[in-house]
DNA sequence: TCCGCCGCTTGACCTGGATCAAACCAAGCT
DNA sequence: AGCTTGGTTTGATCCAGGTCAAGCGGCGGA
């Protein structure tokens, strides 16, 4: 459950997280406070009640965010992927729940120690803020995507993010329109993503294997027969 | 188009406003280096092509920013109200369609100037990035209300959040269970805004007032009999 | 080896909200 | 006064996606 620190200089995410704008010296300063930690896929990171006094870098895996109504319909709001932040600055609550999708590893600290830091750092609060103005467009792109695409358009969509996000190349054909992607998520997850039912990603999964864009592997393998297919099906937003 | 600046201290917003942290000094460096704008309603501010180089806080009025699909499909994904903050900084583009809803009156200033002043000030910087944080929280409640609410749940979210941010006592009930509201979006809006068709926008509304929670007095206002009633329709979410 | 469980697929049917169409109403214009 | 226009309401019908139900296959535990 908490390895042992390792050296940040040889951390996986080295290059892609927030910490990739600090130097050897502050990163060894950072290094000397945070902690790791391992989930097994399925299990609750942080809920919404609880207070939360921590907060992370995603070193491996995929985490899912999301809010539930009352009645038990729920919503997934965001994922993460590796290099991505988990937690809320400037907030005891942690405003959603956070799910691991598959294995995680993390890289914990201190929420008010991070804080901190940022107010140190202004070059690490500068890239924060950055990265959460990108977070308010993924979050409207995704509103797009909720409130106007059919369930069609909606798994393209959701595949062609994966795609983007967990790039591995496909064993067979390299390079050209043909990639392999490893789904994260079940279909009930993929369909709380999407505001659907998971009978009708089901389905829409097996509709645009018809039409020769994907080829199902196994549940959790896809071929991504044309790319240019899917971003076509998926109608990525244009606003003229 | 362009009044003349007023004083920031006689501000509407004053309090509300980003600028609020700034001292009397400060904020009269930046009244130096702003301008006002007046639009009318139903007008285009700001494009997705368009590069902006500056950026604005609301002084009065609704401003709604959508996406569009490239076959016309559009969602509204986030309205904004006096005292937000209007503009992307860190980026040429701004990635939404930016148009009144209403008359609206901004205040102006160049985007690398303010850029520079946030630099400068930390505690502007960081009550942005606190705001923008709050902006991520609102979009993901939106998300669950796009994903996953009813048409009715919908209708009754929007009015609750209409009231919230325009709250003005009602003429007859000064206090208790009854407000009044005035809509700034037209049937259509909402409906962008929701995820819906305007014609189920129409039809909710009357859902509404027949089982007697609110009443529309003409198009635009309505009187909210019971706003724990509404916000019960609403569902608002919990996550336990 | 068998059983139960979980995730996935598929089919049959249903329904909430979309679509199509008409009419209404108030404001501004001629 | 009559006409036009833009926003709204209302009714009739349709269909994308939801709901219900059955069955399948792989995996872990007895």
């Amino acid at each position: 459950m908490a390895p042992r620190p390792r050296a940040c200089s040889a951390c996986a995410v080295r290059e892609t997280a927030l910490c990739g704008v600090l130097n050897t010296q502050q990163l060894a300063r950072l290094n000397r406070r945070s902690y790791r930690r391992l989930y097994p896929a399925g299990q609750l990171i942080a809920g919404v009640a609880a207070s939360e006094d921590w907060c992370a870098t995603v070193l491996s895996g995929v985490i899912k965010l999301s809010k539930t109504l009352s009645d038990g319909r729920q919503q997934i709001v965001a994922l993460l992927f590796p290099g991505d932040f988990l937690g809320r600055p400037y907030r005891a609550e942690f405003p959603y729940t956070a799910e691991t999708a598959t294995e995680v590893q993390l890289c914990c600290y201190g929420r008010t120690y991070f804080e901190g830091f940022m107010q140190e750092r202004s070059d690490l609060k500068q890239i924060f803020l950055e990265r959460t103005l990108d977070s308010v467009d993924a979050a409207r792109d995704w509103m797009l995507l909720l409130g106007r695409k059919t369930a069609q358009e909606k798994v393209a969509a959701l595949l062609l993010t994966i795609l983007q996000r967990t790039s591995r190349p496909c064993p067979d054909c390299e390079q050209g329109p043909c990639r392999q992607l490893i789904m994260p998520l079940t279909r009930t997850e993929m369909a709380d993503y999407l505001g659907l039912r998971l009978e009708t990603v089901s389905r829409q999964l097996k509709q645009l294997e018809a039409i020769g864009t994907i080829k199902r592997l196994d549940p959790r393998r896809i071929s991504v027969r044309d790319v240019d297919a899917l971003a076509k099906a998926a109608s990525s937003d244009s606003t003229p």
